[in-house]
DNA sequence: GAGTTTGAAACT
DNA sequence: CAGTTTCAAACTC
């Protein structure tokens, strides 16, 4: 069970931390970078915005912006209409695998190790050697994998060559029941962590905001080298060079707590909390479905471990049991997230109004005979040849979230939420809300 | 801050 | 699907 959680929190952070490009935010919003679109309109995946699901806002300089609640309806259907053309236009980038182990007893059966968060799609670098943020992978704090057509790959995270080697080194010693070698050795950095729990912030999603999901990734690295962690841009060692035990995690503490059931909660966010979390906290929406991306893992039974905690259950199921029951035990609004698994990032659920929540990939199906003409009038005079939609999720996950809770959500208010600056996208969550959502008509006059 | 480089997204 | 263009962020100076 607390792999299953550990896993969520990693997921969740690497999704917030990774997914979005230098987004700075601080409680104030000033002086933000956001997107600074100049033809795109902020209605296309050029937008980080847009793409990230949220409206634009203040910080952005962005010109002739159509990304805003006043123009939800384009939104929406431009959304549509690029996951249309690439159903996983708006999906998290960063997937956090799982290494699965074979299965050699009872014991310890659920073991699994995140040792292989990697880009969805890969990089297509060239150039940059993927040591640069030009690489999404780099820039997601993400090894290279099999996945990515770079040239020359560097990628300080994990090199493309490498992974693959890896995974062949991986599998070739589950097969011959060998130790685990570096990967056993990679878990044992992981196990320790999830085996003493001091090290690590209760079990909360907070866990995301510190900076035990770099150590974690720190603990993937190779110990040669520690490079600028791609979210600051002034710590040289950041937080990859720090022990798990640094004073700075301790004094994180606290407030990770703290930042946990704000982030649990979908309010704003405590602007105290260091730049990984405090940039990413309000792009939440349509992260979250990196959660699912987790859950979506099925471990397998493991090998025997000394010490690991384990009473995870040795299914996805039951994982998703686990991190519900987790969660709604730490807030109370939490059930939501028995929809993870069902929610789309992408699905404008607003258009279905009070609609009853759709099962898995019909709801696709019927989102989108919903909405036809997904061209929005802005945009067409760049007319996209879309006609037909497709009418499965891309991985069969993708479903609107319950409306009776959607409605249920907004009909109640979060004053953290409110407190927001930055618009998510409710019409098109990518997660059920954990809290209510404004509604954007209603809040919008807060822009 | 302007200009350049880069690679993803969009288009053909 | 491959090649090209467009775009905006990252980067350099």
């Amino acid at each position: 069970m607390h792999t299953c959680i550990f896993l969520a929190r990693l997921t969740i952070m690497r999704a917030f931390v990774f997914s979005r490009k230098r987004v700075s935010y601080t409680t104030e919003n000033v002086g933000c970078k956001r997107c600074n679109c100049k033809r795109s309109k902020c209605l296309k995946l050029y937008c980080e915005c847009f793409a990230a699901g949220v409206y634009c806002a203040e910080p952005c300089a962005c010109l002739e912006c159509f990304n805003k609640p006043e123009y939800e309806d384009t939104v929406l259907s431009t959304r549509q209409q690029i996951e249309s053309r690439n159903p996983l236009a708006f999906a998290p980038k960063i997937v956090c695998r799982v290494t699965e182990f074979p299965a050699n007893s009872g014991e310890d059966s659920n073991r699994m190790t995140p040792s292989s968060a990697r880009h969805k799609r890969g990089c297509n670098c060239k150039k940059s050697l993927c040591l640069k943020k030009y690489c999404e992978c780099f820039q997601a704090g993400v090894g290279c994998s099999e996945g990515c057509r770079c040239e020359g790959c560097k990628n300080v995270y994990g090199m493309k060559e490498e992974i693959v080697y890896k995974r062949a080194d991986e599998r070739r010693e589950d097969v011959s029941g060998k130790k685990m070698g570096m990967v056993e050795t990679r878990s044992e950095i992981l196990h320790s962590e999830q085996c003493h729990p001091q090290h690590l912030s209760p079990l909360t999603p907070s866990f995301q905001c510190s900076n035990h999901g770099k150590d974690i990734l720190r603990s993937r690295l190779p110990v040669r080298r520690y490079l600028p962690s791609p979210e600051s841009d002034t710590t040289v060692l950041s937080s990859y060079g720090k022990s798990p035990l640094s004073p700075v995690d301790s004094n994180n503490n606290e407030r990770q707590q703290k930042m946990s059931v704000e982030i649990v909660d979908m309010i704003s966010y405590d602007q105290d909390v260091d730049c990984l979390t405090s940039g990413e906290m309000d792009q939440f929406s349509p992260r979250w479905d990196g959660l699912v991306d987790m859950c979506d893992l099925t471990p397998k039974p493991h090998p025997p471990s000394r010490a690991m905690v384990s009473s995870a259950s040795s299914n996805s199921k039951d994982c998703k049991k686990v991190l519900r029951a987790q969660l709604c035990h730490r807030n109370g609004r939490l059930s939501a997230i028995s929809s993870l698994r069902q929610s789309s990032p992408i699905t404008p659920v607003t258009q279905l109004g009070g609609s009853k929540f759709p099962q898995e990939s019909d709801s696709d199906s019927a989102l989108y005979g919903i909405l036809e003409d997904d061209t929005p009038d802005i945009l067409k005079d760049t007319p996209t040849p879309i006609k037909t939609v497709k009418a499965s999720s891309p991985n069969q996950k993708r479903v609107s979230p319950p409306h009776s809770r959607l409605h249920e959500l907004r009909s109640s208010s979060s004053p953290g939420l409110r407190s927001g600056r930055k618009f998510i996208l409710q019409a098109v969550p990518s997660f059920p809300p954990l809290t209510p959502y404004s509604d954007p008509k209603s809040c919008s006059s807060e822009k």
